[in-house]
DNA sequence: CTTCCATCTGACCGATCGGTCAGGGTCTGA
DNA sequence: TCAGACCCTGACCGATCGGTCAGATGGAAG
């Protein structure tokens, strides 16, 4: 085995992201990690400020790539804006699912945390946007139920592809998701009203 | 303050579904539960074998009408089957939003308990059911993304009605789940495929 | 050879967890 | 009056958690 390098450190993350998919970020001690790497629960520590760290440096990433989204939807409204979440939250899922698999469960304990700051805010603008800005409760409902489950579901196909997954959860996205050039005309909607 | 009837026991499972459903059962301790009560956590454990049995009682109403839903679901096949999974697991979210929420994110772990024993099975079912009994991906995406969604976010919208919210729920899961007759007629399907 | 630094470890710490137990009230019915 | 069922509690237990720390190891630089 040509092994001149460990890298421990990574090591330790993917094990770290393995265990956390099954027994969840709360349900996986340090000890449980170190003992998958083959190494001391001092080690983890050594090279992790401390247990949030080790998932901070895991989630960074998918955070990442979750913010510039979030960047590119500022300004869009109304079909555009659908149309730009729709791509990028489904590109995202399916890129990052197994850090998304992470976060499930313990997500609201987690958002406390500073290293997910203002990923509460991020999602809640992601989730307006596929609603088409809308305030009626089909809309809302639909939106939260496609980002949700598309959230939980990405993790368990792991026998499908990237693309052929993309694929379906698009086409599932823009048939769910009420379009917003359905409204019923009870607004002129000359222009994008906003707060 | 009329209270001849204290019912701790009532008091203890209603303080624990709240707990839960914001910290987790992980996230939630006994101490935690007892304190919100205003009751020693020794009493929480007389009344309650321990924290399993008392997740156990939470859920068993819920778990119940899951199992009728998948009575009534043998022997269906199609269509049919489609409609009676969307409508009754619809109308299981709605009306067990709090209990939904508290197995939410412990899905995984806590299935492995005796009080949760073919739940996986049986929302195996439900899904393949809601997939119009296909193994086309898009269809399996389809049911999994919904089932899924819809249990993560039915907790979100208490500002809205129950008759309201399985009203929307029901035409998103109509709209966007695959149907069953636009089945690309690459298979005669004479009588039902089944094993 | 010595020094230095990165890596790694066993032993240990305080805190908290779920759970046990002996016993103290309080009410009821004989 | 007294026995016993019921409800509740403080004190305590072993286990496990995240995290600390002094020191062992080993390779590179001087």
């Amino acid at each position: 085995m040509v092994r001149a390098v460990p890298d421990t450190h990574g090591e330790i993350l993917a094990a770290a992201a393995r265990q956390f998919t099954v027994t969840g970020y709360r349900g996986t001690s340090l000890q449980d990690i170190a003992r998958e790497v083959g190494c001391s629960k001092a080690t983890v520590l050594y090279h992790f400020a401390n247990k949030e760290a080790l998932l901070a440096e895991l989630m960074a990433p998918a955070i990442e790539v979750l913010r510039s989204l979030d960047e590119q939807l500022t300004g869009l409204t109304g079909a555009a804006a659908q149309e730009v979440a729709a791509q990028g939250f489904v590109d995202l899922a399916v890129r990052f699912r197994q850090e998304i698999a992470v976060l499930r469960g313990e997500f609201p304990e987690l958002l406390c945390q500073p290293a997910f700051a203002h990923i509460q805010e991020i999602s809640d603008r992601l989730r307006d946007a596929l609603a088409g800005h809308s305030d009626r409760p089909g809309a809302r409902i639909a939106a939260l139920v496609l980002l949700a489950g598309i959230s939980e579901a990405c993790g368990e196909f792991a026998d499908i592809t990237d693309d052929e997954l993309r694929l379906a959860l698009l086409t599932l996205v823009r048939r769910a998701v009420e379009p917003v050039d359905a409204l019923p005309p009870q607004q002129p909607t000359t222009e994008d009203k906003d707060s």
